[in-house]
DNA sequence: GGCGGAATTTGATCAGGATCATAGCTAGGC
DNA sequence: GCCTAGCTATGATCCTGATCAAATTCCGCC
């Protein structure tokens, strides 16, 4: 399996050794001396998905936590009535299974192929119990992804859909740096649809929303999953809604 | 200050001693020995504030966080175009200062008269270093915050005005519960604006949504500040946008 | 390379909620 | 107890984004 798009790295295989971990930097794992990484690797299965493959369902007990490996992971909640809301998406790096006290509170999925690094709920606990570093490294991590849930909300609620677009795809440039590429090409691992039921808008305003900003020279669209950011500031005074 | 509205507890006074603290079986303290409150007690200021008292803007240094011993505080995050989305609201026993690891992420205001105990940030880090158990309470702590935020997104994404204010009052109730207050009664602290600020909708949609469900009987309003649920599995119906 | 199905784009119309406007209510001050 | 200011409710209109519909592009597959 070789992909011909550029990137920074390549995570394409399923990662057997925790110790020569390339995403290790940016996972929780980073705090761990060598020996508890060897108490860590002794608790890991190591799992693959196809595009589409569900992971866990909301409600389910939550025997597992993750970290994801390689490729994009969504996590989502559903209505009743069949309509989703994408309340995130995973990359490499990031750990899944937080706000999981006992029953996943939403669902995932993997966007892409996705490798993924599962832990036992019970061992990982008691290692976490352990290892206080690891404590500190998921009260972090819970931390952060409080400040980007409510940098959501704002978007969700009073954002116009050109604000949450941009702002959704300078989140995408941000994160790339993480990874020393290039901040002004993006890629898009999932679909319009995923994007839309991640901004709370349709597929249709999605779409139309891309044409305008293409249209205003903000972006280019050289492919439907590429995107390269023309005008930086110009996007992001677009994703703040200056009027 | 003595109030005649009936209450299961009354927060008006300032604690003066978190051994007799009323709140502490709510509040990250829950989990203190008594030697470790001591401990807690000598980093601990006491802060009162009138209503619309602003706490701490978005953005400024974090120095200080805070347990809401009485009253309701609101977070809000604000567009450059003056629009705002409330993120939560806090009420006696809440922790106010989570994902904030340097500024604050956003702003906090007291909605009522409000009384906060407030810790210095240095201090309060050194302490969480030295008990175990408070690091574990407020991982668990961001961990239930996490997952309200996404509710919070399904419902600011994919609700209808209808569902989302039969969601915000059946949250209310069920914070009653608590309190050992009746479920059915709601006192509603804040006004139409934050409320509408909170759901991402308009006063005036708040405020026909209201009418809308007073008209069908779900609820009664005897008071402006006081809802009373007449029907709540109608309600809890309503909230999850059944079709 | 052509075929078929899915994803995306674009177009036309509709409707829900925002906006603008006004009136009613209520609490606090004197 | 009245007056005022702010909050709330209601009415009229508008407009953005949803919905419905169709065309187009893309991609895997033979």
């Amino acid at each position: 399996m070789h992909s011909t798009a550029p990137k920074g790295h390549s995570f394409d295989e399923a990662p057997e050794d925790c110790i020569h971990c390339e995403i290790r930097r940016l996972a929780i794992c980073a705090v761990l001396k060598e020996e508890e990484l060897a108490a860590m690797m002794a608790i890991t299965r190591y799992r693959s998905l196809a595009p589409g493959e569900m992971i866990f369902e909301e409600g389910e007990p939550a025997r597992s936590l993750y970290n994801v490996a390689s490729g994009t992971v969504r996590i989502y909640k559903l209505l009743p009535n069949g309509r989703r809301q994408i309340t995130g998406f995973l990359f490499p790096g990031d750990f899944l299974g937080l706000a999981s006290p006992k029953a996943y509170a939403y669902g995932a999925e993997a966007v892409t192929e996705v490798n993924l690094c599962q832990f036992d709920s019970a061992a990982f606990k008691s290692l976490v119990d352990r290892f206080e570093t690891v404590k500190s490294r998921l009260l972090e991590r819970a931390n952060d992804e409080l400040t980007v849930a409510q940098e959501q909300m704002l978007l969700l609620g009073r954002k116009t859909p050109l604000a949450k677009l941009s702002s959704f795809l300078l989140r995408l440039a941000r994160n790339n740096a993480r990874w020393e590429r290039p901040v002004d090409t993006i890629e898009l691992s999932m679909t319009r649809e995923d994007i839309a039921d991640y901004l709370g808008l349709t597929i249709e305003t999605v779409s139309r929303t891309f044409t305008k900003l293409k249209g205003d020279g903000v972006i280019a669209l050289p492919e439907r999953t590429r995107v390269v950011i023309k005008e930086f500031e110009k996007l992001e005074e677009i994703a703040e809604d200056f009027e």
